[in-house]
RNA sequence: GGGCCCGUAGCUCAACGGUAGAGCGGGGGACUCUUAAUCCCUAGGUUCAGAGUUCGAAUCUCUGCGGGCUCACCA
């Protein structure tokens, strides 16, 4: 069974589902793995008849730790502040930095086709009061979570330390403060200078009730406070925060011990890596999510995430590779399937399973989405480098009947794909370029009959110029027959010819695009004649006429 | 050092207890017209190694080897 139709079969009773997420920078590719898994969970659920939650947060009182997202200026300033308090650097009407950075997730989930039920922002839910309970807790156990920290991931807290973090009233940062002597009304704070590397406090000494948004819970008991305060029931989590006495125990821990609740179910997910390295924002291509949603739309995207069990290490590599056709090819494999065509090869034992969970719309008609026309990737990014070519009418024709609105829609979205795909990754085979400048060297590798069969072209088409693509393709085959040379050879000898590669995009339309002078001289090269005796026609031109007569 | 994942045909992966499969690539063939399409044929791989459980293991257990990621300050 489809791992999240498994876990969703052994659940009882409604559910609510959770993940959040720091608002702090770039939203890379392999952050997308989680939202997506999360997703199918709800959809899952739902398709069971379990009443579902879906719950995102944004923890936006998290402080600013990236100091290469601000202006100079900015950094002494704004580092360790909440990032719902840092301004936007971006400056485009944006409440905030976290706003700013939210806002570009939000719009990345929606556009994946997740849709929360709802957005929860902890700079909105700390000021409502709703944690002040959880923050009590944790100040009256402090002991406990001291010595849970100690016991599950051995680390040491200093003596009197509490399990908060004031925003200081003075310069505002919440992550360079020191809280000690909880009276059960207040605490005693320091904005220390070196607490933390990143960012300085300002040495500010003073007391406060930590309530109400003037301090925040650092990040474990937040995040149980997160699961009592909205009743989590499964949240899934990626292996940096599962491992072994990490963050997820340490949460884990601290729901039972101090908030006296059952954390819930977890779901560990395995990265995505790039070309076997791990993602990183700042270096190399491809990690960021909005690059590589140039190359795979949604529900590829979708697919590439989903297919793979959570916990299998998605290995990505789009450079120079054909990954992303691949991904196209395996979703259309899956449609075919969905729609009862004959598919090809073997298919994944929960084919239409995962082909529904790709579909952008958890409510769409499978069997009408399944059936819809798609042209394979690989043939559009050969349509789309021959110029001149009408490729809307091209997939038409092979389609047999008019393209639907929705099959329009899929048709650009694929063109763009292979646009993006083209321009950045292709590998060097799926690239076709017209050698304009001489005959290829490649071309030194004709045989007599195909040059016999070139120079035969060349004077057909000279005595009557081709006018289309198809009366190009004629000819060729006309000119083949007459030499008797098969068509398979006659081809190749013009991709030689043209492209330096001994296979090409059908041929008629090439030539058609190309210039009629231009054609029929580089025949004639190619077939070894001098196309203007005597005249300077350049060295790799006049190399292949000596060896060819030669 | 701890944790997780992986190690199956050249490449990418599927089979997750019952005679090892696919796609792509490669090789061979067909084709007067989608020539990077389409169709047919072809890969004989000690499933990293060893031990164990089982009537039977790529599939479960243990050990080892190799590779990758991750954690150990903060969030």
């Amino acid at each position: 069974m489809y791992w999240a139709d498994e876990l969703a079969s052994t659940v009882d009773g409604p559910q609510v589902v959770n993940d959040s997420k720091t608002p702090s920078g770039t939203v890379h590719v392999g952050s997308l793995r989680g939202p997506v898994i999360l997703d199918v969970i709800a959809r899952a659920l739902r398709d069971r008849g379990v009443p579902t939650t879906l719950l995102y947060g944004v923890d936006d009182m998290d402080p600013m730790d990236a100091q290469a997202l601000l202006t100079p200026d900015a950094v002494e300033r704004e580092m360790g502040r909440p990032l719902s308090r840092v301004a936007d650097q971006v400056g485009d009407c944006h409440a905030s930095y976290a706003r700013h950075h939210a806002q570009i997730f939000i719009d990345i989930f929606d556009g994946l086709g997740i849709r929360p039920d709802r957005y929860y922002w902890m700079s909105d839910i700390y000021p409502s009061g709703a944690l002040d309970p959880f923050i009590r807790t944790a100040l009256d156990r402090a002991e406990v979570v001291r010595d849970l920290y100690r016991r599950i991931s051995r680390v040491e807290r200093p003596a009197g330390w509490l399990p908060i973090s004031v925003v200081c009233h003075t310069c505002g940062k919440v992550g360079t403060t020191l809280a000690r002597d909880w009276d059960g009304a207040t605490v005693a704070f320091e904005c220390v200078p070196d607490y933390v590397t990143w960012a300085s406090g300002c040495g500010t000494i003073g007391r406060i009730a930590p309530f109400g948004g003037a301090a925040k819970l650092p990040w474990n008991l937040e995040w149980a406070a997160q699961w009592s305060l909205f009743g989590v029931t499964i949240e899934p989590c990626g292996k940096d925060l599962a491992t072994a006495g990490g963050s997820r125990d340490r949460s884990d821990a601290l729901a039972r011990e101090v908030f006296d609740r059952e954390p819930p179910r977890n779901l560990a997910y395995e990265f995505l890596n790039i070309g076997g390295r791990k993602m990183s924002t700042s270096k190399g291509r491809g990690a960021a999510a909005h690059e590589i949603a140039e190359v795979l739309p949604p529900e590829q995207l979708r697919l590439l995430f989903l297919r793979p069990r959570p916990n299998q290490v998605i290995e990505f590599d789009p450079d120079g590779t054909d990954a992303v056709p691949r991904v196209f090819d395996e979703f259309d494999r899956l449609a075919g399937a969905a729609a009862g065509r004959e598919v090809k090869g073997e298919l994944p034992a929960d084919a239409d399973r995962i082909f529904r969970y790709a579909l952008l719309d958890p409510s769409a008609d499978v069997a009408a989405e399944a059936s819809r026309y798609r042209p394979a990737f690989a043939h559009l990014a050969l349509l789309a480098q021959i110029p001149g070519v009408d490729v809307a009418g091209r997939v038409t024709a092979e389609k047999g009947t008019e393209l639907s609105v929705e099959e329009r829609r899929i048709l650009e979205e694929r063109l763009a794909a292979v646009a993006g795909w083209l321009d950045s990754y292709a590998p060097e085979r799926a690239r076709i370029e017209i050698r304009r400048d001489a005959l290829p060297a490649e071309a030194a590798a004709l045989g007599e009959d195909q040059r016999a069969w070139l120079g035969a072209l060349a004077r057909a088409a000279e005595e009557t110029p081709p006018a289309s693509g198809d009366a190009w393709q004629a000819l060729i085959f006309a000119v083949a027959e007459a030499a008797a040379l098969p068509a398979g050879r006659a081809f190749g000898a013009l991709y030689v010819a043209f492209l330096g590669r001994t296979n090409g995009p059908r041929a008629g339309w090439l030539l058609a695009s190309l210039e009629a002078d231009f054609v029929v001289d580089r025949l004639r090269a190619a077939a070894g004649w001098r196309d203007r005796p005597g005249g300077n026609d350049g060295a790799a031109g006049g190399r292949d006429t000596t060896e060819a007569v030669g």
